[in-house]
DNA sequence: TGTACATCAGTGAACGCGCGTTCACTGATGTAC
DNA sequence: TGTACATCAGTGAACGCGCGTTCACTGATGTAC
């Protein structure tokens, strides 16, 4: 089947869409970008796309089908952040020094999505159980790790430098995760969303170093 | 899908209900720790009450003023739970070793309620901003101090008894919070919800000690 | 080569849903005289 | 003491809202012959 190239814009002057199933998806992301997951509504979405409501029934299921696959794009972008700030902060370093470098990248990388992409963030955590999110390559970035996957690797690379016990190694990740985490929450929806950036990026990084020490 | 619990109620006698406010709080109460700030519906509310939709706005603003009193009754309820939890581990010690039962207690207490009564712990903390959280004396447990400043207290007295030096109990609230808090977020919604009761004590208690040898 | 036809993406219209909220009312109650 | 009356808690009916979803359709496209 030829795809045609169509932009999103309403007006189209074929009765076929072309990408429809592409279009939905993004304008389901900018909805999620820009108010969560409770703005992804299939209704605007498909008036974005330009097109009749039922007709999203011809790529998603659903409307928690279309949810789905906005969250597995969130994911993979929230990856994507985690895998740009590890390559970034561990340039030129290797050992012990890569290692930590590493470990906080991961955590910073991830606060830094949380705040940057607050919709984003609160969409692909927006569901019981975290459904697939541990393990599914579907939400991978480009090293074709997960965020969960990136954050296992770095607890490994301390291990294997040295850095943390092998008998304290087991769980480690919800340690770490937990405290990042709940620090996104406190930002986005909490007591500390009207501090400002720079106080809020010198909290986030005692909140890492407070990991490190205590893990 | 969940069935919706429709509530009858016992058949009023006199035209005045009597206590109407209370009937729609608690029944408001009922319906957040079922099912979560979501779950608060004002007609819902009104027929727990035996009453007309309307009736409500006798004694509630709209909707969201009664989601309001709802969380302040959560955030009290949190209170309480911390100030037993602390009573009880606090016993028969003193000195750094009340300090530390007093910052394992606050994080305890704070785990125990968030996986006991999740329904109330998620309303109370859905809002943006945590409106009022900090230092609303309508929000307290019985030592008149809310969830926050029960936390702020017991680090102080880790400064006191010099556990923690005191240029680092700035803000160290929000790291000991951020911990306990994002582990409570993994387990209500995350992929901590499926693992055994034991292992997830285990696990807090792990969450606790990387906050008290972090901070 | 042209053309008949099957396929299926998108249309048009309509649904039921439960919600929050507004309006004009009714009737029990407490109080002033 | 009784009674007129103001107050205001609860009633009854109705709204508009936007949503997700279903049904029967139309018409552009690719393919078999």
């Amino acid at each position: 089947m030829t795809k045609k190239l169509r932009s999103k814009t309403p007006a189209r002057t074929t009765y076929r869409h072309g990408d429809l199933r592409r279009a939905l998806l993004e304008a389901g992301i900018a909805l999620a970008r820009a108010g969560g997951p409770d703005a992804v509504v299939l209704r605007e979405a498909t008036r974005r796309a330009g097109v009749v409501p039922n007709a999203a029934y011809r790529h998603f299921a659903n409307r928690q089908d279309l949810l789905e696959a906005v969250r597995s794009a969130a994911l993979a972008e929230l990856a994507k952040t985690m895998e740009a700030e590890i390559a970034r902060m561990r340039r030129g370093k290797s050992g012990a020094e890569a290692a930590r470098a590493n470990l906080r990248a991961v955590g910073t990388g991830y606060l830094r999505f949380a705040l940057a992409e607050t919709g984003l963030f609160r969409t692909a955590f927006a569901t019981p159980e975290f459904r697939g999110f541990i393990g599914d390559p579907a939400r991978a970035g480009e090293s074709g790790l997960n965020p969960f996957q990136l954050l296992s690797k770095a607890l490994d690379e301390f291990v294997g430098t040295g850095l943390l016990p092998a008998n304290r190694r087991p769980a480690a990740e919800f340690l770490a995760w937990s405290a990042v985490h709940g620090f996104a929450m406190l930002v986005i929806d909490g007591p500390l969303h009207t501090v400002p950036r720079a106080d809020i990026d010198g909290l986030g990084a005692r909140v890492i170093a407070m990991v490190e020490a205590g893990v």
